[in-house]
DNA sequence: AAAATCAAGTAAACTGAATTCATTAACAAC
DNA sequence: GTTGTTAATGAATTCAGTTTACTTGATTTT
């Protein structure tokens, strides 16, 4: 009611550049304050405008912080996120696992950002994370899919249920990381999962000592043989093989 | 300052019976409103007491719920916990997979109210959950770290990625089960990741077709056989292989 | 048994954050 | 310039959780 002289206005932007500024002045914020609390007022005060006026262009909180972790996790999915000039199945585990590893150990406060705050969530299904995870996870999904029908995998596991081990081995390796409790490289884990995981769904595993066993068997047979060739009969007690 | 003849006040109990009135009202209200916002407000009105009352025994509304799940969760935790009686690798893997699975699937709201509400948490590491997160992640670590100590399991790959894995799996089960995205069976889910990981694990796998490698050996031994068999017989019953 | 003490319980005030909305000011078109 | 439109404001509202000062009944002391 007042006169206010002394009312200062921030210039009149288009809509998007007001947008981009908001959202970027809200990915600052969430920058420097980590997973504490976000506050709106902080972000429009980065933004340089007055917290109602956030109510312009975001129906609320949640829906800019939404907003937010969507492009900013956009921007994190490079080139390398598709798997078409991988082949071999294990290869493609190992490259699903490292794929989301790398982004989580780039962008930790992303990660935590989108776990912590946005997935407990009740409408968490409206999220950016949900989205990709499940994108993630039908992809894995159909790599199981494709080694069950060539005979390379068994079809006593649900794939379903190699895709959650896979998923869920990076997610709780994530929360143990973004909790501080200790660091990880995603190459290991990368390669660590894909082992144990290709390993445990194969039909067929390959089994090294029963063929190391025989191998020395084999060599000692060939020896008794080598003995008989040389000495003719004569064969006594000590030829015995154990 | 009114000389209120109307205030009605509860009845005054012990501190011990008090504190029971509010974790049971408060439990109740979670069960009610499932992991939708908890009222203090609800859960004073269900104790028959104001929402003042509440802070002379709880510190705040987080201690109040921690330690309403530590209570409901530690009834979960029935005699077939320990591992005691469980015999081999496989069957311990599977066990302590069955056993969260079923707390899961017998007590949805609680599990959901645990992960969804207490684990997101700033301070989580003194959350109940956590705790014995860290417990059945002991466990399973020293059944992988048995199991490398006599051979059985590979060397190569990590106990606490094992860990994670089996943990993880459960985890990102429950979480879609919380979400409404389909049922699961404790010993289905049990059983398939108890049978990849520890078939992933295995040093020496039981192959249940002849590698090509052990084609090979055996082509060689036909071919000692034949020699020995050349070989005018002479040889003594000692030369059997087994 | 009266007085003093104590602590349970209450009601209201406080706090801090999101959200709303009537008002104001900047810009554009005429 | 006048006018219409709408971005921006900031004060008011709402809604939880938390704190406070007060009331009151029970218990202990004398």
């Amino acid at each position: 009611m007042a006169k206010n002289a002394s009312r200062k206005s921030a210039s009149r932007l288009s809509i998007d550049d007001r947008t981009a500024d908001i959202l970027n002045a809200a990915r600052q914020v969430i920058s420097e304050k980590g997973y504490e609390k976000i506050l709106l007022a902080d972000i429009a005060r980065q933004a340089g405008i007055v917290e109602g006026t956030i109510y312009r262009y975001f129906q609320n909180k949640r829906d800019l912080l939404v907003k937010v972790a969507e492009l900013w996790f956009g921007e994190q999915l490079s080139a390398d996120s598709h798997l078409d000039g991988i082949s071999g199945t294990q290869n493609k585990l190992r490259h699903v696992a490292w794929r989301t590893l790398s982004i989580i150990k780039r962008e930790p406060v992303l990660s935590r950002f989108m776990l912590m705050e946005l997935r407990p969530d009740p409408n968490y299904r409206s999220t950016p994370f949900f989205e990709l995870n499940r994108h993630f996870t039908r992809e894995t999904l159909q790599i199981c899919k494709d080694a069950i029908a060539t005979g390379e995998f068994h079809a006593d596991v649900s794939p379903a249920l190699m895709r959650d081990m896979l998923h869920g081995c990076i997610e709780h390796r994530t929360w143990a990381f973004l909790r501080g409790e200790g660091d990880f490289s995603p190459d290991e884990v990368a390669e660590g999962i894909a082992t144990v995981v290709y390993r445990g769904m194969l039909a067929h595993p390959v089994s090294n000592q029963p063929a190391a066993a025989l191998e020395t068997l084999v060599a000692r047979l060939e020896k008794v043989a080598e003995r008989l060739e040389q000495k003719p009969p004569q064969v006594g007690r000590n030829n015995q093989l154990r």
